[in-house]
RNA sequence: GGUAUCGUGGCCGAGCGGUUAGGCAGUGGUCUGCAACACCAUCUACAGCGGUUCGAAUCCGCUCGAUACCUCCA
């Protein structure tokens, strides 16, 4: 880490020095999807926000437990007794049972995830498979007073919580603004007050997820899982919370609330957000009906799309911008990534062929310390982004015999390159996949050949090979030195 | 109505009071059998109006505009 870390927390909408609650310990929980969809763009930026996070982390020697849950519960659709539970009406439309459709879009989320190269969590638990720590969680708040139960249903009273904690802490709201908000209210509400917030519902007949509690059957309240998983594994209190920034209010802040409620005790030390991504300068969502999904981008079958653009290109796209702001999607931009990506992984090759001279034109240990103060400011990838193509020039130059490095900067020049390309931002070259080193000897092959018609002057023959290998991906690179090959990504 | 964020050159995006961000695209060169790659050089900025300051894209105020949250949403 070589320096401080500083990390954006939203509960001070302050950047804060990072120091973990136990020494060389984090644990962080992160919300992860609900899974009664396709992934889409919107999911791959919390997961890869949150994935440099902990790459940084274990890479600075934390032993980090990164924690992401999988809401397979569903939530309410909407707090009225008419709300339904999401994927029990998905799985009625289906006509599938709830945990098949859960099953096949956690299978599409992990491959989904796996192809942008974002590591698992540590632990991944499921909503389901935690309905008795939630109703622990809830006997406790009533216990403490903080619930009342009505027809089978708890709500957590907010403004009895408000009299003993601060509500809204986290999003900055105040409950006497809240209250007075001109949301309409359903007449047939059960609650005290429309701020309380269910943390069981009761469940009708026709509900097809429902457990077994103190208070009849039904289940869980849309917060529930997140403050009951993430204490069961990160404990009462635990280090980062990350989330997109959607989820701020009321998500967020009623985990705060609960765990308030429950333990007298604040659940999270930094809370960190990442923003969104939008398409025309709208939010990217499933409820906007606006989103592409990450199979789409991969296979390049969606109208708004005029290419496939692969998984690293999707990743390198996401990691130029910093994570706290929107990202706007567009042809153009996933385009200028792509072939900066391209240029990018082409100098990871290239350094690998450079040799040393007694001479040294750079100051290697400058531009290192470079890259990891932007990574200390908040996770700067932009910035430290910026900072490899420095180098990238420094590696083309040298290569191009314009420059001259020595032994000793060589060496930590290519020890940083593996160090942030790979193991910080997660990139790998399209080369690495499928048998590298029959890929590798077949090249040499073709490359040898193509040598030939060239010495020869049969150039027709020369730029067969080259056309038609671009086209299937493979792109030829004639130096002074001979020929040498880069797998392009799109 | 409340809360928060933001408005940077052709596009995407950094910038946290004083020094070239960076990528892509464009232009002119070098290299090449031609090209691509690479290298060298180069062109477009800080929504508007005030204020603070020796100095502001950066701080403050106002105006205009955009977005997100206040229902599930990454």
């Amino acid at each position: 880490m070589k320096n401080k870390l500083y990390i954006y927390n939203t509960l001070s909408r302050k950047k804060e020095e990072f120091s973990s609650l136990i020494k060389d310990y984090v644990g962080m929980y992160v919300c992860g999807p609900t899974v009664y969809g396709d992934p889409h763009l919107g999911h791959a930026r919390p997961a890869i926000t949150f994935d440099i996070v902990f790459r940084y982390l274990q890479n600075n020697n934390y032993k980090v437990r990164y924690v992401r849950n999988i809401t397979d519960a569903g939530h309410l659709e909407n707090d009225s007794d008419e709300g339904e539970d999401k994927i029990s009406k998905k799985a009625r439309l289906e006509q599938l049972e709830p945990m098949e459709i859960v099953q096949h879009y956690t299978i599409s989320y992990h491959k989904a995830m796996e192809h942008l190269n974002c590591l698992p969590p540590s632990i991944e638990p499921r909503a389901t498979g935690h309905i008795i720590e939630q109703i622990e969680m809830i006997k406790k708040i009533i216990k403490n007073g903080y619930a009342y139960e009505v027809n089978g249903s708890v709500y957590l009273d907010v403004r009895k919580y408000n009299e003993d904690y601060n509500y809204g802490v986290l999003s900055g709201r105040n409950l006497d603004d809240t209250l007075e908000g001109t949301r309409k209210l359903d007449g047939q509400n059960e609650k005290r007050s429309h701020v309380d917030f269910a943390i069981w519902k009761n469940a009708p007949k026709e509900h097809i997820m429902k457990w077994p509690s103190p208070w009849g059957v039904g289940f869980p309240g849309w917060h529930m899982e997140c403050s009951a998983m993430s204490e069961k594994y990160l404990g009462k209190t635990f280090d980062i919370h990350g989330g997109g920034n959607d989820l701020t209010f009321p998500h967020h802040e009623a985990e705060i609330t609960q765990s308030n409620a429950a333990h007298n005790c604040v659940p999270v030390k930094y809370w960190m957000h990442n923003n969104m991504i939008t398409i025309d300068g709208k939010k990217m969502g499933k409820s906007l009906g606006n989103f592409i999904t990450l199979a789409d981008f991969f296979s390049g079958s969606h109208p708004k799309l005029k290419q496939e653009y692969s998984p690293m290109t999707i990743r390198f796209f996401i990691l130029q911008a910093h994570y706290r702001g929107t990202l706007d999607f567009s042809n153009k931009a996933l385009q200028a990534s792509s072939k900066g990506l391209n240029k990018l992984m082409g100098a990871c090759e290239t350094i690998l062929n450079i040799s040393s001279s007694e001479k040294n034109d750079f100051n290697i240990q400058e531009l290192s310390d470079k890259c990891y103060n932007s990574m200390n400011d908040d996770f700067n990838t932009p910035i430290l982004i910026s900072h490899l193509f420095e180098g990238v020039k420094i590696i083309n130059s040298v290569n191009d015999g314009t420059a001259q490095i020595d032994k000793e900067s060589l060496m930590l020049l290519k020890q940083l390159f593996q160090f942030f390309v790979f193991d910080i931002l997660g990139l790998k070259s399209n080369k690495e996949t499928g048998d590298k080193n029959t890929t590798n000897e077949i090249m040499e092959l073709i490359l040898k050949l193509r040598k030939k018609a060239k010495d020869s002057k049969d150039f027709a023959t020369a730029d067969l090979i080259r056309n038609d290998l671009n086209e299937v991906g493979i792109e030829i690179k004639d130096g002074r030195e001979g020929s040498s090959w880069q797998a392009k990504s799109k």
